[in-house]
DNA sequence: GGCAGCCTGGTT
DNA sequence: AACCAGGCTGCC
């Protein structure tokens, strides 16, 4: 379906699903203008005057109820950022959609044990989105930290009741860095154009070789799922 | 199931 | 020059 076909569009509602950003129009077609943003992706809107630079993937024009003219930005440096045009029938076909696992600060340790299962390590279960949507390297490896849960631990050989200490500490975690503007390790800005903060309270992510700071112990770096994974190997078991 | 590939840019 | 980065896909 053409960009183009947005002309005159309404939107009514902006919302979120796992790391998906859904902007939803109104009833017709098509019904929702989808971002995810991966790794350097940014959305932020701005007056008519400002030009797109380099990293400029497409602008939208917005017009408020009001009148005034707007634009809404998509930037992505790396440009792994995608955007999608759908209606309900065209979402519900999309296997990454449709797959997505629950959102993690909407279930309980009953749910979260079932959907953990098998021999793979904990670490890929948690960024697995199919099994709980919207967690990413930094976050699971920090509650993994705080959950004393080591990442190669087979996710289907946890106790109920580590797995229920590592939800409580997903939630945790996940919960402190929204009320901290998220994470900014290098380009992350959010949609006001401001650095989050939580990167000041890591614990374990980007400090491989440095001492724990719990324990004093260096923490170990390894590979998983071709993602950098940093852990206490003295706190988590 | 594991991992190269997709990209640009910063750091070693 | 080589390696690394908030993620996911598609190929073996």
């Amino acid at each position: 379906m053409p960009l183009t076909s947005l002309r005159d569009s309404h939107i009514v509602s902006v919302g979120r699903r796992g790391k998906l950003i859904l902007v939803n129009l109104r009833e017709g077609e098509p019904e929702h203008l989808i971002f995810h943003l991966r790794m350097t992706g940014r959305l932020f809107t701005s007056g008519r005057d400002k030009p797109p630079n380099s990293h400029t993937r497409c602008v939208f024009g917005l017009r408020e109820p009001d009148g005034l003219e707007k634009n809404l930005f998509f930037d992505d440096m790396r440009t792994f950022g995608k955007i999608m045009v759908a209606n309900k029938k065209v979402l519900r076909s999309w296997k990454f959609w449709s797959e997505l696992g629950p959102e993690p600060l909407e279930i309980d340790s009953a749910e979260f044990s079932h959907r953990l299962k098998g021999v793979r390590p904990i670490k890929n279960a948690l960024l697995d989105q199919r099994v709980i949507a919207g967690i990413g390297n930094i976050y699971a490896d920090e509650a993994l930290f705080r959950a004393g849960v080591h990442p190669l631990t087979s996710a289907g050989e946890l106790a109920f009741e580590a797995k229920a200490r590592l939800l409580e500490a997903l939630k945790n975690v996940l919960s402190e860095s929204i009320s901290q503007c998220g994470s900014s390790i290098r380009d992350y800005l959010d949609a006001d154009g401001n650095p989050g903060a939580f990167q000041n309270s890591f614990a374990v992510y980007g400090r491989g070789n440095m001492p724990c700071k719990k324990c004093g112990t260096i923490l170990q770096k390894l590979r998983l799922g071709g993602r950098s994974t940093v852990f206490c190997p003295n706190c988590q078991k």
